[in-house]
DNA sequence: ACCTGAACACCGTTCAAGT
DNA sequence: ACCTGAACACCGTTCAAGT
C-alpha cells in the first residue's frame, strides 16, 4: 500500500510533534523513538523521514512549542517594574522546570547527534529568552552601559537555569530537601541588589 | 573459548573504565556503547555485564573519576580565604566543564536509563561538592544560622554549574560571545557582597 | 506524489555452553 | 570460575517499489 493522503504535510508535522510530546510526558526523553513515533499517529518509520530531517529535528520542532510558551509567560510579566517582572520570569522558567519536567529536558538537556549544529531559526528562540531578560535589566540600571547589561543578564539567568537544572533533577533523582523558589528569590534579590547599587 | 584470567576483577574494572573515558573524550557520549568499551579492552560486550550491573553503572563509576579529581582541585583552593576559596573553587568547576567538556558532560549530564535511582555511594560523592562550598560560605558570615548558610551555598552553587552549562554548552553548539569567567566572577562578587552584608 | 516495508548497521542485555 | 558468542528485542535511517 501506499498513498492513503489523509493528511498534509502540515498536518503530519502537528501529529507527529503532538506524539513526541505526549510520550516524552508519559515515558521520559530516553524512552522515546521514531517508530513509537509513527506507531502512536498510524504511519510508519519511514515516513517521518519524508516530513523530518531526523529525529533531532522532530525533537526541536517539538521543542519549538515548549519555547514558544514559555516566552509567552515571560512576556506576561513584562508589564510590571523590572525586578518584579525578572521574578516573575524566573518563576516562570522554574515553574516550566518543575511542572513540565520531561518537556523542560527535552528542551534544554537534549544534544545534538553527530554534533550537528543547532540550526538558526531554534538559536533565535532561544536567544529570544535572554533578550527578554536583558531589556528588563536594561531598565533596571539606566547607568551601566549595554556590555555591562549584556554580561550580567547572561550571568543571572545562568543562575536560574542552574536552579532550574536542579529542580529537575531532585524531581527525578530524589526528592531534595531545597526550596528551589527560595534559592530563586536569595539569587536573585542578592545579585540584583549588589549589582543595581543596594 | 574462555577463562582468559589475565586480568583480576579489579583490573577489569579499570580497565573499562579508562576505556569509557578515552571513547568519550574521542567521540562524545552520545557515541558512546558497550560494544566499544568492550573492544577497546579486547573482550567481549558480555563480559562487562560480570564485572558492572549494565551501562549506566559503568558510567558512574567513570564518572566517580572525574568528581574525584574534581573534589581534589577544590580541596587545594580551601586554605585561602573564604572568599578566595569560592573564588578558586568556582574556577575549577568552569574549568573542568571548558577542558574537558566531554568528560564534565558525561558527569553532569548523564541521565539514569529507567528513572532508575543514583546509587548512594554516588549521591554522597555529590553531596561532598556542596559540603566544600557549604564550609567556605559559614566561613564567610558567622553571623548566618545554618539553614541560610545551606540555601545560600546551594543557591551560588547552582548558579556556577548555570555558568558552567552555559561554558560547556557553548563549546559544543556554537562558540558565543560570552566571557565565562567574568560571568563567574560577576555572580560571586555581587551574591556574596549582599549576602554577607557588603 | 505519498507512503510502505524491508534492509542495513547498529544498540543493551542475557545466558547456555565451552574450557 | 571466567568468558564467549549467539540470541533477543530493540534502535535510526535509507530507499526501491507499490499505488
Amino acid at each position: 500500500m501506499a498513498r492513503r493522503n489523509q493528511h498534509s504535510r502540515e498536518e503530519l508535522q502537528g501529529l507527529a510533534i503532538q506524539a513526541v510530546r505526549e510520550l516524552v510526558v508519559e515515558k521520559g526523553l530516553e524512552k522515546l523513538s521514531v517508530r513509537k513515533v509513527a506507531d502512536r499517529i498510524g504511519y510508519t518509520a519511514g515516513m517521518l523521514y519524508h516530513v523530518f530531517a531526523n529525529l533531532d529535528d522532530l525533537i526541536l520542532h517539538a521543542n519549538a512549542a515548549t519555547l514558544d510558551q514559555l516566552l509567552g509567560d515571560m512576556d506576561s510579566a513584562a508589564d510590571s517594574s523590572p525586578a518584579r517582572a525578572l521574578h516573575q520570569m524566573a518563576s516562570a522558567y522554574l515553574a516550566l522546570a518543575r511542572e513540565q519536567t520531561a518537556l523542560w529536558q527535552m528542551v534544554f538537556m537534549h544534544r545534538m547527534q553527530n554534533a550537528a549544529p543547532v540550526p538558526d531559526w531554534y538559536q533565535q528562540k532561544t536567544a529570544a529568552l535572554f533578550d527578554r531578560v536583558e531589556r528588563q535589566m536594561a531598565g533596571l540600571a539606566t547607568d551601566h552601559d549595554p556590555a555591562q547589561i549584556h554580561l550580567a543578564a547572561r550571568t543571572l539567568w545562568s543562575g536560574v537555569h542552574g536552579i532550574a537544572v536542579l529542580a529537575a533533577q531532585d524531581k527525578l533523582v530524589v526528592a531534595g530537601d531545597v526550596d528551589e523558589q527560595a534559592m530563586l528569590e536569595s539569587l536573585l534579590e542578592h545579585y540584583l541588589n549588589s549589582w543595581a547599587g543596594e
